[in-house]
DNA sequence: CTGAAAGCGCTTACAG
DNA sequence: CTGAAAGCGCTTACAG
C-alpha cells in the first residue's frame, strides 16, 4: 500500500561515507572518540543527509542491548501508578532507555501474558507492580539476568529489589494524627489484602498499632460490588466512648469512601475521613480530605536507579528495599470542630 | 554480576526436536498447518521443555514485524490520555500487539526526541497525541510506511486518520444544555488554544455558535500560572441581564475552575459550572459537576482499528476522521435553583 | 586509527 | 511436508 522508502541502514551510510559498516558503528556508539575527527564529520554529515536513525532492534540483537526497559503496572487508571510511571519514564530517558508499559488491569492472567511479551523484547529490566505472585516468571526472568525491581508490591519467595512506601510508618503517621485530633475509634477500610503486600502490611500494622495504643478499631473490606453501609452507618453511630475516624487504605478507597459519606450525609470532620495516597480533588471536597501523599517521583526515580545499579553491577549483594515516607497533608476531614 | 544464563533459542529447539530451525520457525508463526501433526508435537515438547520464547527483536529484525505500536501522548498524567491509553491496550493486546508508550510532557523537544526513538524500534504504527506540530517527523514516518493516526489533537498540513471528539457537536450540547437550564451569559474557559487543534475548534465553535444563539459570551484563557480571578470575580458579579455559567474546555480546566470557584465562595449553580471530561471527582463536589463524558475506551479501539486498516491496506484512500459523540452527564452545577 | 568477517536469532524464498 | 541457505541491520573481536 505505502511507498515504504525504507529507512537508510547502516551500510548506505558508510557507502555515501566512503567508510565501512564498522566505523559508522563506532560513530553511533561508544566509540566514537577512536575516530578522526574528519572521519566523524564524514559520517555525520552522509547520516543526516539520509536521516539515518539506527535500528535499535538490529542492535539488541547484536549484544549492544535493547534499551528498553519493562513496566508492569497492576492497574493504569490508578492515579499513584500513572504517576510513578511518569516518574519512572523521566529517570529512564536521562539514561537512553524507552519503556514499554504493559497493565495486567489486576489480572494474573494478564500478567503472565505481558511477562512472556516483555521476555520476548529483550528488555534490559523490569519494573513490576504486580497484579498476581508470579514467582515463577519472575525467578526465570532473574535467573536469565534481566535486573528486576519489585514496584509498591512483594512477590513471595522472590528475593529481589523492592520500592515503595514505608507502610509501617504511613500507618503510624496516620495514627498518630487521627488520635491527635481527638479521635478515638478507627475503622480501617482496606481492598481485598490478598495477593497486594501492601494492602497487608498497612492492615496488619494498623491492627498491631492500634491495639498497642489502646484504639477501638475496626476494619472494613470492600468487596468490588456493592458498597458496604451497614458496617459504615454502625460504625459512624457508634463509634464507641468517643469520635470515630476512617483510615482508607488507598486511593481507591478514599474514593468509595467519600461516595458512602455524601451517600449516607455523614458530615466530615465529624466522622473523620483520612486517606493513603494524594489525589487531585482531596482538596476540593469540602473541608478537604486529609491525606497522606506518596513521593511518586522519587518512587519512579528508585525503580530506575535500582536497575541501572543492577546492569552496572554495582549492586548490593543482597536485595535492596526502599521505604518512603509519605508526605502529610492535614485538612478538615480530620478536623473535630470544622471552624464556619 | 548475573548468571545470564541465556533463553533458548530457536537454534536448540530444532535440535532437541530433531528438526531444521525452518521448521521451528513456522511453527511459531502463521504457517504452522503446514506441519505434520507429529513434527509439531515433538517442537511445542522441544519448546516448552526449554521454556523457549520467540526473541520478537530477531523477528522484527527479519521482516516478520515488530509487533510494536507506538503511542505518543502528550500528558500522561490527564485522566483522559490514560483512559484512552487503556482503551488502545486493551485492543492492541487482542491483535497481539504491545505499546511502548511514551510521554512528551507537552514539550516539542521530547516529542522530537521520542518519535526518533519509535522510529528506531521499528513501531509497526503509531497513535499521537502531539504536543506541537511535528509535521516534518511524521510526514518522514509516513512516507516510511509507517501507519499514523492522530489522537485527538491534529496536526497541520498532515493528511492522516483522526480519532478525537465531535468538539463542534460537544459545544453544541454544552450550549444547548446551559441555554435550556436557563444560563444567557457564558464563560468559556480554555488552555492557551495555540498548537493544540481540539482546543481552537471548540474554542471557535463557542464563539460562532454562541453569537448565532444570541449568547453573551466571553473567553478567558487561563494561564498556567496564576488563576486569573478577576476576570472570574467579573463575570459573576455582572453575569449580564441573566445568570451566568462558566464552560471549561476540559479536565484540566474544570479541576482550576473549580478550585476557584471555592476560594471565590461561588455557589455551584447559582453561577453554572460545566465541563468537558468526566472526572471521578465530578459526582462527589456538591452538588455535582455536570460534564461532557469522551467514550475513552471508544476512542481507544478506534485508534486502534485505523491503524490496522492501514496495515492491511485496507485502508481508504482518503484519511478518515472518528469524532466521537459526548455524553451528557447532568449534575447539579448547572441547576439554577438547587433542590434542597 | 580503520576495516573484513563472523555472528546475534530469526524468516523466507527456493528446492526437493 | 521439510530443510539448506541467504539475509535482516547491527556489533565486536581480531588484524592490520
Amino acid at each position: 500500500m505505502s511507498a515504504a522508502s525504507s529507512r537508510a541502514t547502516l551500510i548506505e551510510v558508510a557507502k555515501l561515507a566512503g567508510t565501512s559498516k564498522t566505523s559508522v558503528s563506532r560513530f553511533f556508539g561508544p566509540e566514537r572518540e577512536r575516530l578522526t575527527p574528519s572521519l566523524q564529520t564524514r559520517i555525520a554529515n552522509a547520516a543526516t543527509a539520509l536521516g539515518y536513525q539506527p535500528n535499535l532492534m538490529a542492535r539488541g540483537l547484536k549484544g549492544g542491548g535493547s534499551r528498553l526497559l519493562g513496566v508492569l503496572v497492576a492497574d493504569i487508571r490508578n492515579p499513584f501508578s500513572v504517576a510513578v510511571v511518569h516518574g519512572i519514564e523521566q529517570a529512564a530517558r536521562t539514561h537512553g532507555y524507552s519503556l514499554i508499559v504493559c497493565n495486567t488491569d489486576n489480572d494474573p492472567e494478564q500478567e503472565q501474558q505481558h511477562l512472556r511479551l516483555l521476555k520476548s523484547y529483550q528488555i534490559e529490566g523490569l519494573i513490576i507492580n504486580a497484579a498476581g505472585q508470579p514467582e515463577a516468571q519472575l525467578q526465570a526472568l532473574k535467573h536469565s539476568g534481566v535486573p528486576l525491581v519489585l514496584l509498591d508490591r512483594e512477590v513471595r519467595q522472590l528475593d529481589v529489589d523492592v520500592i515503595g512506601l514505608d507502610n509501617a510508618l504511613a500507618i503510624d503517621m496516620a495514627l498518630d494524627h487521627l488520635v491527635r485530633q481527638g479521635y478515638r475509634s478507627i475503622l480501617y477500610a482496606s481492598e481485598p489484602p490478598a495477593y497486594a503486600s501492601t494492602r497487608q502490611e498497612r492492615l496488619q500494622r494498623f491492627n498491631q498499632q492500634a491495639e498497642r495504643l489502646g484504639i477501638k478499631s475496626q476494619t472494613l473490606i470492600l468487596s468490588s460490588s456493592a458498597p458496604d453501609f451497614e458496617t459504615l452507618t454502625a460504625f459512624v453511630e457508634h463509634p464507641g466512648s468517643s469520635p470515630g475516624a476512617v483510615l482508607c487504605a488507598n486511593g481507591n478507597v478514599t474514593l468509595a469512601m467519600t461516595r458512602s459519606f455524601q451517600q449516607l450525609d455523614i458530615t466530615l470532620g465529624q466522622t473523620g475521613l483520612m486517606g493513603i495516597d494524594e489525589l487531585d480533588w482531596c482538596e476540593l471536597i469540602t473541608p478537604g480530605i486529609t491525606t497522606l501523599a506518596q513521593p511518586t517521583d522519587d518512587i519512579g526515580h528508585a525503580a530506575v536507579s535500582c536497575l541501572l545499579n543492577q546492569l552496572n553491577g554495582s549492586a548490593q549483594a543482597s536485595p535492596v528495599r526502599y521505604r518512603h515516607a509519605p508526605r502529610l497533608q492535614i485538612r478538615g476531614s480530620t478536623t473535630l470542630v470544622p471552624n464556619f
